[in-house]
DNA sequence: ATTAACATACCAACTGGTCGGTATGTTATA
DNA sequence: TATAACATACCGACCAGTTGGTATGTTAAT
């Protein structure tokens, strides 16, 4: 038990991570990195073969995680009810608590950090954001296809934009929080969803 | 004809803006931006001291393009409805056609991608773009505030809350219709906002 | 002729990345 | 069980190229 290879890389990364949400990718150097991390040059290229390597990692590790949280959240506000109205609403209020829960300001989203500089990656790093944003979209499209068919829509909406809108409202109301300094945005803007779902699907049929 | 100062300095702004929209600022150079400028080193220190100055006038002139923007579409609305619901909602709709009508992918919101890397910008520049931020918040709110005169809420929710959403819908639209390659997305965002307040203030007193 | 508007050559600091080397296991086999 | 052979984890000096910024011109208009 003297070194732990794991430990190390996963210093690495979390350093890098904090630092590239406060500064970007590009504006995030190899050296700060080691130094914050207090690994030596030598220890990160032997775990990464290249800065933009570890970036590839990075947003994976972020992907992963994203996608257990959300089915996570999902289980969990299915299992507090049989309607799915009702499992959606739940869903939502989950992440609201979550976030209202939190003290430090929200760290921000790498998602975000990375389309903001996104002529600095591959393909292959745009895509896995596009498939966690994919992934959303139809998690929630499904729970709006169950909820149609016992709700009337008061409005003619698109479903598949009502859906993309809990990421929209993400996103959004992290830049304001961020520049506002202000967590609580975040929760508002969810109860705003909130309750716009409440409006659309108010009666039962 | 031959030179013109002010031509120099605003092609640098905008090879600068450009730039920083798809790579960030700490991931834009000075030299690949007077590259794209088309003028020399020279010329670009001439004109701006130092790169985080650039980065400063870059904001200033993005806020004030976009609060003369703000208070245009604003005064336009309100010649076509004397009613402050009605004016709001053509509001939302003038921006919703203003996107629609791009045929280029949007470039990106640059207080956006500067508040991706905060702390490469001091707190003037932050500044700069909280005003811009308060300003937005402002002008809806008061016009929430008319409209609540005459409508009742169907819900109770916070108008601030509900002001700031408009702003928090862009954004958040921005960074999906970034990753999905779809501007379309903006438009529809737009639109639940505007359906959400029809839903909220659908009956008159 | 003065001065603003540029251009060119250059610099020191820093950049991502390499390299030879060490310390500490692990495995195989005699 | 002793040891040769190999693998992993790590160090920090070093490299070539790039960085933001400067020094010193040249040009053109007032």
């Amino acid at each position: 038990m003297t070194k732990e290879p794991k430990n190390t890389r996963t210093k690495i990364m979390n350093a890098a991570q904090s630092l590239i949400l406060d500064n970007g990718f590009g504006g995030t150097t190899v050296d700060s990195i080691i130094k914050d991390a207090g690994v030596s040059k030598g220890a990160f290229f032997h775990h990464f073969s290249s800065k933009s390597e570890l970036g590839r990692e990075l947003v994976q590790r972020y992907a992963d995680d994203d996608a257990e949280h959300l089915e996570q959240t999902l289980v969990k506000a299915e299992g507090l009810s049989d309607d799915p109205l009702q499992q959606l609403l739940i869903f939502i209020k989950l992440f609201e608590q979550e976030i209202e829960s939190l003290e430090e300001p929200f760290p921000g989203c790498l998602f975000a950090s990375y389309l903001q500089q996104s002529q600095l990656f591959d393909d292959n790093i745009l895509e896995i954001i596009r498939k966690s944003m994919l992934l959303w979209r139809t998690r929630v499209l499904n729970k709006l296809k169950k909820i149609e068919q016992n709700h009337s829509l008061s409005r003619d909406v698109d479903l598949e934009s009502l859906a993309d809108m809990l990421m929209v409202i993400f996103e959004g109301s992290f830049v304001l929080s961020q520049s506002l300094n202000d967590n609580k945005i975040i929760a508002q803007q969810l109860s705003n969803y909130h309750s716009y779902l409440q409006l659309l699907f108010g009666k039962s049929n």
